[in-house]
Formats: C-alpha cells, sequence, structure tokens
DNA sequence: CTTGACCCCGTACTCGGATACGAGGTCTAG
DNA sequence: CTAGACCTCGTATCCGAGTACGGGGTCAAG
C-alpha cells in the first residue's frame, strides 16, 4: 500500500502519516524501488489507534508511550492500566471544571432578568464582580 | 500606576498588558515623560474581567467581543445573554464528549482483569478495536 | 555616580498537532 | 508521448495565548 491509500484508509492526511512517522509514533515502512513508501495493513490500524488514542484524550507523547508499552508483557500492562487510571483522573478534573463554568455562566443569565431600561449589562457586571474576588472554576 | 504593578495586582505578565493592548483589549494608556505606560485603577479591573472570562471558556476574540458589547446598551445585553447561551452550549457539548471519553476508558481498564499470564495488554486490543468501527466520542 | 530594579521597543520563540508549499521524481491511462 | 495523479523531500506556516530576548532608557537608593 502506497501513503495515499493508508491515509484515506485511516482518515488522515498523508502529510500526517510523515508528521507521525518523524516523531516516531509509526516505524518507517519499506520503500520501493521508486522510493515510494510500501506500507503493510497494519498501517493502517496503526494510525486509526493512534487517532482513537486522542480521541479518548491522550496526547501524541502519550500515545506514543502507549505503544512502547504495547507487547511489552504483563508488567507493561500495568502501566498503560496506570496511563488510563491517570487519564481518567485528569478528565474528572476537567469535567469537574467545566460544570463549575457551566454553573457560573448559569448564574449570571440569570442575573439577567432586569428591565431593558437597565443601561448596564448586569451580566458583565457580574463577570468582573467575580473577577474582583477571583471566585469559583 | 505603572506596567508593573498592574500585572502584578492583575495576576498576569508585563509581557500580557502589552499583548493585550498590542491585540486591543486594553486601551493604551497615557504615558509619563519617560514614556512609561501610566495606568489608572480600572486597568486592573480590565485585566481581571479579560482573566475571568478566560476561565469561564471565552477565547479572546470573544472576550473582545464582549467588551465591544458592554456599555451598549439593552440590546448589546441580549447579545451577551446570547454569545453565553451559546457557551454554556458548547461546554454542554464537551462536557458529554468527556464523559464518553471516561465512559471508554473505564470500560478499557475494566477489559484488564484477565490473568498477567495474558502476554498482549487487552486494554491496547481494546482501544485498536475501537477503532475499527470508529466509536463512541 | 553607580548599581540594580524597573520600563521601553521590536522581534522571535514556545507549545501540539498538524497542514501547506514548492520543486522535483514516478507512474498510469489515453 | 504526455497529461495528470500521485509520490518524494525539506522547510515554512498555522492556531492561541502568551513568553523570552536583547539592547537600550529611567529612576531611586546608597
Amino acid at each position: 500500500m502506497r501513503s495515499g491509500q493508508v491515509a484515506s484508509q485511516a482518515g488522515v492526511n498523508v502529510e500526517t502519516l510523515r508528521y507521525y512517522e518523524r516523531r516516531g509514533l509509526l516505524p518507517p515502512p519499506p520503500r520501493e524501488p521508486s522510493g515510494y513508501r510500501s506500507y503493510g495493513s497494519e498501517a493502517v490500524r496503526m494510525v486509526r489507534f493512534v487517532k482513537r488514542a486522542q480521541e479518548l484524550g491522550f496526547s501524541l507523547d502519550e500515545v506514543d508511550a502507549l505503544l512502547d508499552l504495547a507487547g511489552g508483557g504483563p508488567e507493561a500492562c500495568e502501566a498503560v492500566q496506570r496511563l488510563t487510571g491517570e487519564r481518567i483522573a485528569e478528565l474528572d478534573r476537567r469535567i469537574a471544571d467545566l460544570q463549575a463554568m457551566r454553573r457560573s455562566l448559569q448564574r449570571l443569565v440569570a442575573t439577567c432578568h432586569r428591565p431593558r431600561s437597565d443601561r448596564e449589562c448586569p451580566l458583565i457586571r457580574s463577570i468582573e464582580a467575580d473577577a474582583e474576588r477571583g471566585s469559583p472554576s
């Protein structure tokens, strides 16, 4: 398979394959006499793995670590579980943060039920007020 | 007040003030004869407002829009409410995404309770499997 | 009157994850 | 044989939100 095929099957740009190869995420494939990269079908699986792991919130550095660990036996498996656990904890933090933001904004819109005659936007003022005394988040 | 004071009172870097000024978020303050910037105390409030709005998930472009709207009368107030509503909706989407990630990861760690004798990490395989048929998120 | 803290400016760099560009080589259908 | 699609490479650019750098001016204390 050539790069274009791998790219389209994996749903990425050809440049992205080169990029992953540069980053060491993707092993450099053998070349045809012409110099073209000649990929096996596992390349598609690897790229998909990378994309999926990204969707799960792993950075490319972490994906790299994951790939290094893959196939490393039982203790590597534990390391993978640990990484995953950290990722879940991180997600929990981010979710809590977003929920705090959401509550703040909700409270803010709620302050906005004044008659139109009020010239100053209470919402803007509320954000200021929050800022005064470094509020939730 | 000079830039260093504003910066420390607002909890930002001096360079950040220059950056905000370049971006048009902060009005260029008058200068002392020496050329030093001479800020009034409202500068501190503005910077804090920016930081707070950022914490609430607004980008600097959006903060810019918010500031343009501030003091623009009742219809501007409605625009502010609309922006805020969009932000809340966006937060809801992001929260849902993160929760989907979390569920996937949780499911993944759950697959890992196999005997250590399994040489291949089921978690890694599961991510691959997910990728095969583009799963949640 | 010098030292050190502060300030000025323009510009370049950082991060992560790509994406784009341009010059060139190759391959395939007509 | 040639047009056009595809591939190669190195390098540059993008986004957002700053941060850093270097060379110079200013100001207050000792």
